[in-house]
DNA sequence: CTTGACTCCGTACCAAGGTACGGAGTGTAT
DNA sequence: ATACACTCCGTACCTTGGTACGGAGTCAAG
């Protein structure tokens, strides 16, 4: 393989670098996550910043949000005096949703530590806990 | 419609009251995830504990998880002498999974919040300031 | 004792997010 | 110059988590 071009890549060698498969790339493609590549005789050639992309398209999926989601995001790119306002309010709705989520999951976890505490105390012989009241009694308050 | 047999509700009621579609309810018995309910002539009925166990399926599934994962969690409910330790170490490792989460969420805050700071800098006239660069500069440093 | 709302069941379908297939072209190493 | 790995493209298929359909049975009120 040779290295000219600035260091390109072919999807391949992308795929690899990002750890999923060359379909997925492709795929990311068509969903326009990644930008359309520029092409020597017929085959895509990649940089870097592609390999960026989809590790951050990954990452964000890993916690819970859509393509439609990364997407947004993604689109949060460019930065003029123009765009501002609308990627400012952009910006601050994923952050109320992401904190929203986050305090979720704080009552998850507090909820299985008490879980786990009433059920690892040795006064409790054989008797039932279960999870679903601790449920009932630390997340009910918060109930939308 | 009566209200004997000790507030039982039939299918429909239990899914209004847990905010789900009635099919919703036969899918979640097929998965196992509700348990099989009583049945008078051919009807199932269900109680009260039937809703909470709904709603906590849709609660943590909104925070990110499979029913795969509910499952699990749904399988912590009863804790007797004999399955303590096998329960305390699914516990903990919800716990684990759930804080890494949330770490990584907390990173994406911050992340959001830099990138809005840079941004909104009266300073910085139509230049471009990529969200992925803060993804670089934030994010780079914790992966796994 | 009929009518309308509800329930039964299996099966089919849906959307999201990929994953695989297959026949043709390319590129490079020997 | 031939082999072999890699790429192209469209299309078909897969899993997860539901939704919808349709013909038959049931319940409770008028």
């Amino acid at each position: 393989m040779k290295k000219t071009d600035k260091e390109l890549m072919t999807i391949g060698a992308l795929a690899k670098a990002a750890g999923v498969g060359v379909e997925t790339v492709r795929f990311y493609q068509r969903r326009g996550l990644l930008e359309k590549p520029s092409r020597t005789s017929g085959f895509r050639k990649y940089s870097e910043s592609d390999v960026r992309t989809i590790k951050f398209v990954k990452r964000v999926q890993g916690l819970g949000f859509s393509l439609k989601d990364v997407q947004d995001l993604l689109n949060l790119a460019l930065c003029s005096r123009e765009t501002r306002p609308f990627i400012a309010k952009t910006c601050h709705e994923k952050i109320d949703q992401i904190e929203h989520k986050i305090a979720d999951l704080n009552r998850m976890v507090g909820m299985l530590h008490e879980f786990s505490l009433t059920c690892g105390s040795e006064a409790l012989n054989d008797s039932e806990c279960r999870l679903l009241d601790c449920f009932e009694n630390n997340w009910e308050c918060c109930e939308k």
